[in-house]
DNA sequence: GCCAACGTTGGC
DNA sequence: GCCAACGTTGGC
C-alpha cells in the first residue's frame, strides 16, 4: 500500500469538511504528473496526508483514505465549471479524480515549519522549495513519522 | 499583496 | 525543438 500527500485549500475544502461529509471526491486536478500518480499508482485503501495549503499555518491536518480509484472527472466536460477543459474529449478523458474517505483529524495542524525542521523528514517532497505538486507520494517512514507527530498533538476521530 | 518557482502555450 | 510570455501555486 502506498502513502500520499494531497493538498487542499481549507477555505475551499478542509479536514473539517471531510470529517463532516465522511468522504469526498477529489476533483479539479489539472496537472499531468499528479494525474499520472492517481491513474497509475493510487490504489483503494491507500492512506493520504491531508495537507492544508494557503492556510495559517500551512501543514498536515489529518489522514484520509482512498475509497475509489481513479475515474474520469466530469467537471472537465462542464462548460460552467472552473475546471472545464475544452480540449478534453468524452471518449478520451484527459483528467481523472479519486474519492477519499475521512480517517482522522489531528487536534491541530502539523505545521509546514515543523516538517521542515524535523530531521526525520529530510527529503520529503512537500518541504522542498518551490514544490507545487498537489498529489505527492510519501515514503512510508515519513508518513508514519508525520502521523506520530500529529497524534502527539491529540486526535479526534 | 508580493513574488519565486514552476507548468503550459504558442510563435517561430 | 526552442524559448519568451503568461498563468498558477502557495509560502510568506
Amino acid at each position: 500500500m502506498k502513502r500520499w500527500l494531497m493538498k487542499s485549500e481549507p477555505d475551499v475544502y478542509s479536514i473539517d469538511d471531510l470529517a463532516r461529509d465522511g468522504q469526498t471526491t477529489w476533483e479539479g486536478v489539472r496537472n499531468y504528473q499528479a494525474r499520472n500518480s492517481m491513474r497509475d499508482d493510487m490504489k483503494l485503501g491507500d492512506l493520504v496526508l491531508f495537507y492544508h495549503s494557503n492556510a495559517t499555518p500551512p501543514g498536515v491536518a489529518g489522514i484520509a483514505r482512498v475509497c475509489r480509484e481513479a475515474y474520469p472527472d466530469p467537471t472537465q466536460f462542464d462548460a460552467t465549471s472552473d475546471y472545464h477543459d475544452a480540449g478534453s474529449k468524452p471518449e478520451d478523458p484527459r483528467w481523472l479524480r479519486v474519492d477519499v474517505a475521512f480517517v482522522e483529524r489531528f487536534a491541530s495542524v502539523v505545521p509546514l515549519d515543523a516538517l521542515k525542521r524535523d530531521p526525520a523528514l529530510e527529503g520529503m517532497a512537500v518541504i522542498q522549495k518551490g514544490q507545487r505538486l498537489s498529489v505527492q507520494a510519501v515514503r512510508p517512514d515519513h508518513f508514519d513519522h508525520v502521523v506520530a507527530v500529529g497524534r502527539a498533538l491529540g486526535a479526534q476521530g
